[in-house]
DNA sequence: CTGAAAGCGCTAACAG
DNA sequence: CTGTTAGCGCTTTCAG
């Protein structure tokens, strides 16, 4: 059995609020019981239930984290900046996975309701839910931070990157090599998805250049399924399709649009374009190396950390844009046709 | 505030203990009192604190996971699948990174137990404090599954891979295709890579075929940088090597090998057989898809947290070596020369 | 079938 | 400085 605050008095022949006072430092201890008190701590392997302490207390320090997936390599680099800034300050993290579901999203957030979590941080959080404003009972009694969301729900912060603008970057640049006829790769159930359609849609428009047969849905985007997926879906189409360049939602499908092009015998960049979205480090790792958008995960992560904590303690509010910058590595070059 | 069980019993005129009862459906209620109940519940949106029932029932469902670092998707694989089978059993998971620091995963696992986790599942547990043995005082009290560990320690549980027989395996396929002079990859700091260079000497001599410049170690094995350093490090030597294949520790190698080629010029597998390790997603993102061992990363953790709580029910430990299956994809095939 | 009451381990008044 | 004690929200005997 482990050892409680009780034994540990006993041991040491002192009252248990005179334990806990050593144990939290916040009221004075004669030095000397204190030394009696750590020995006995340290006999005992004591260590304080904190479970026990939060419950007297009413507050905690554990925060949860949803995640759609774990397949995504995006989602581990995010996570690891959230448990780097949360750390420092002593919290828990308490992690859930969603699988892309979003009944599982909401009964992931309900179990750490349960579990009393002091705040929840869900990373692209399902349109599902937000439509249905689950979210929005939620906030009531929640503090609240989303990654990379697209509808802005009052009393919640975000942390979310500039993709509209990270779009525009994406799409200017492949215009200023020359091309005209550009491809759009987006999957379903992610907000993020929707942006960047928007913003295809108006940049592509706005220069005569809109054709709403190059805006391809690949279904699933963040599953192992989806590079496979992606590539299939492009072989099939492109051949009627006579794009020079293609813009995808995420770098698993800017692969999958690489291997659709060796597949096919395109040469790239000399006979297509790619440009991805993220930055994982899948996107350097492959041959020809991805061109992408630089989403900074752990930048990601640590913000939204920091934006949950400081909603804890302030109940404020806050809303943090990121900039994604340009990586401009092998996949893309002027358009020669 | 949020509703607690006494608003509840307030709510529907009965005792907390009917509450209880109800929420738990462990005892008879009143088909009556149990509706008036259920509304009460429903109206306060009461959800059941668990931290106070796990306070008194001395029991919990968390258990902690300890990785060495998040930015390996080897890790987020396992995770995946730790998550996964934890889910089914509504167990919860905290998660910690040790940042490969032998203090810091220490300092992971006294919080773990502070929060009254109900086990610990350690990946890839550092050297360092299995040398000073920090874990054979903590197997008293608490329950232990090590993943990938080599030193094995009494009263804790193991899954690990047959990373021996699975070498034996991958040299012997590029035997039978009639290569004799196979490359090995290996990196630095892991055990896992001394297993496979045994066994590849051992492999090597048997057949007459050992040649111990064909051992390339290319450093650091699971950093962004691994797949590049690997790239260059055989485009360096290949030059003045012969070899019709190479086998490697893990698949960020393997891809860098992959990479090699195509810069040299040497087709896949026409000119080079490329055998992998791990069967990381990356695996088969790539073209050509690698032939890989599979460790099963997804079943590491299944299987994990499966031993994990068989021991917290039992209190009995186990081993669990998996096997490494061969995953024949298009990077090898017979040798030409 | 239901209620009263005793804790689980801890903190924080309050009283010495 | 230190001890006593009342809960935090919940489960579970033990009586009715």
């Amino acid at each position: 059995m482990k050892a409680t605050i009780i034994d540990v008095a006993a041991k040491a022949s002192v009252s248990v609020a005179t334990v806990s006072r050593v144990v939290n430092g916040n009221y004075p201890v004669k030095e000397e019981t204190r030394q009696r008190v750590m020995r006995a701590i340290e006999e005992l392997r004591y260590v304080p239930n904190i479970q026990a302490r939060e419950l007297n207390m009413q507050k905690s320090t554990t925060i949860g984290v949803v995640v759609p997936s774990l397949y995504n390599m995006f989602f581990a680099e995010v996570i690891n900046g959230i448990e780097d800034y949360l750390s420092r300050d002593s919290y828990s993290l308490l992690l859930s996975c969603a699988k892309n579901n979003p009944k599982q999203e909401a009964k992931c957030i309900n179990d750490f309701i349960s579990r009393n979590v002091s705040g929840i941080i869900v990373i692209s959080p399902n349109t599902e839910n937000i439509e249905t404003n689950f979210y929005e009972q939620l906030v009531q009694h929640q503090s609240i931070v989303f990654i990379n969301s697209y509808a802005k729900l009052p009393n919640i912060s975000y942390v979310s990157n500039d993709e509209d603008m990270g779009s525009r970057i994406a799409l200017q640049y492949l215009l200023d090599y020359g091309h005209k006829k550009i491809l759009f790769l987006r999957g379903i159930n992610s907000d993020s998805y929707q942006i960047k359609e928007d913003t295809y849609i108006e940049v592509m428009k706005k220069k005569g250049l809109y054709n709403p047969a190059y805006i391809v849905n690949v279904g699933e985007g963040n599953g192992t399924e989806t590079v496979d997926n992606s590539m299939y879906k492009l072989m099939d189409m492109m051949l009627n399709l006579d794009a020079t360049a293609i813009f995808t939602c995420n770098d698993l499908m800017a692969v999958g649009a690489v291997n659709a092009c060796k597949k096919m015998g395109l040469q790239i960049p000399r006979d297509m374009s790619i440009i991805g979205y993220d930055n994982i480090s899948l996107s350097h790792f492959i041959e020809p190396k991805l061109t992408t958008m630089d989403q900074n995960m752990f930048a990601l992560g640590t913000n939204a950390a920091e934006l949950l904590i400081e909603k804890i303690q302030t109940g404020k509010n806050k809303k943090v844009v990121l900039d994604n910058i340009l990586i401009e590595r092998d996949t893309t070059g002027p358009c020669l046709r």
